[in-house]
DNA sequence: TCTTGACCTAAAGTTAGCTTTAGGTGTTAT
DNA sequence: ATAACACCTAAAGCTAACTTTAGGTCAAGA
C-alpha cells in the first residue's frame, strides 16, 4: 500500500493531480484510513491505464465511465472492449493524421532550407525533388 | 479576394474563429476596405500552414510569432526553418508515444476479447500470444 | 512543548482556444 | 422605406484539466 505522495513520487504525477482525479471518480473503491489515502495494485494500475487513456486523447469523464465498469464486474466487459475499440480506432485515425501534418513540416524544412540557401524564395516550387513533392501534395489533399 | 463568411466556407472554420484569430495577430498586414476584412492567397497560405501547426500541437501564440517572421523577410529564413525542425522532432516523438499507446490499446482490446470469450479474467495473461506481449511489453516502458 | 512534515478539504483561480452576446454599420431586395 | 444580410467590435462566457489557496488534523523529533 503507498500513500499519496509515494504515488506521486513514483508515477512522477503531482499529489494536486491524484486529488483531483479521486474527487472525479477515477479510484472508484479506493481506500482510506482515517481519513488517508491509501492506493493499493488495483489503483497503480488504474493510474497506468489514465495515462494511457489521456495520452489517446479521452476525457477524464469517459475514463471514470471505464473505472465504473471495472468496478462493477464480469457484466460490463463487452461496454469495456468497445471503448478499447473505439478509442483504438481514434487513436489510429489521429496518428494517420499526424503523419501528414509530418509531410507538410518536411516539406516546409526543405523549402526553408533552399531559401536559406538561395537567399531568397524565387522559384523554389520548381525544383521540388519527387520525394518531397509526395510529400507537399498528401500534406495538401483531406 | 474573399470575405471572411467565404473563407469560413471554404476551409470550415467558423467566422468568430477567423476573427479569433486575426485578432491574435495570425494574420499580419491582413488587409480591409472600409473596415470588411479582404483575404488574399497570403492568408488563404497563412490559414493552411495554420491548420497544419495547430494539428501538431503548436500554441497560437507561436504560429504567431511565425506569421510575423513571414513578414518580415528574408532575414528571418533562420528563425523560420529553426522552428519547422523543432516542430517536425515534436511531431516525431508525439507519434512515437502515440504508437505505444496504441500498443496498450490493442493489448487492451485482446485482453477483453478473452475475458469475453472465456467468462472471467482468471489466468489470461498465461496465455499472451507473442505478438500481442510485445505490444504489452512496450506499452509498459517508458 | 512546539514545530515540522505529510496528509486532508472546499473553493477559488488559471490557461488555452474558442464562442456567444449585445449592439452597431452599410448594402441590397421588396 | 423597411427589412434582411453580411459584415463589424468589445466584452463576457465557456470547458477541460488542473493548480493554488486557506485553513485544519495528526504523528514524530528536538
Amino acid at each position: 500500500m503507498y500513500t499519496i505522495g509515494q504515488v506521486s513520487e513514483l508515477f512522477g504525477v503531482p499529489i494536486s493531480t491524484l486529488r483531483y482525479y479521486d474527487r472525479e471518480g477515477l479510484f472508484p473503491g479506493l481506500e482510506r484510513t482515517s481519513g488517508i489515502r491509501r492506493f493499493g495494485e488495483r489503483e497503480l494500475e488504474a493510474l497506468r491505464v489514465i495515462e494511457c487513456l489521456k495520452r489517446s486523447g479521452m476525457e477524464i469523464k469517459d475514463i471514470k465511465q471505464f473505472m465504473l465498469w471495472c468496478a462493477q464486474g464480469k457484466e460490463t466487459y463487452p461496454e469495456r472492449l468497445e471503448l478499447f475499440r473505439r478509442q483504438k480506432a481514434a487513436v489510429e485515425a489521429e496518428l494517420h493524421q499526424l503523419e501528414r501534418t509530418l509531410d507538410m513540416l518536411r516539406f516546409k524544412c526543405w523549402y526553408y532550407e533552399q531559401a536559406l540557401a538561395q537567399g531568397g524564395e524565387e522559384g523554389i516550387i520548381d525544383l521540388l525533388p519527387e520525394e518531397i513533392k509526395g510529400a507537399y501534395d498528401r500534406a495538401h489533399r483531406d
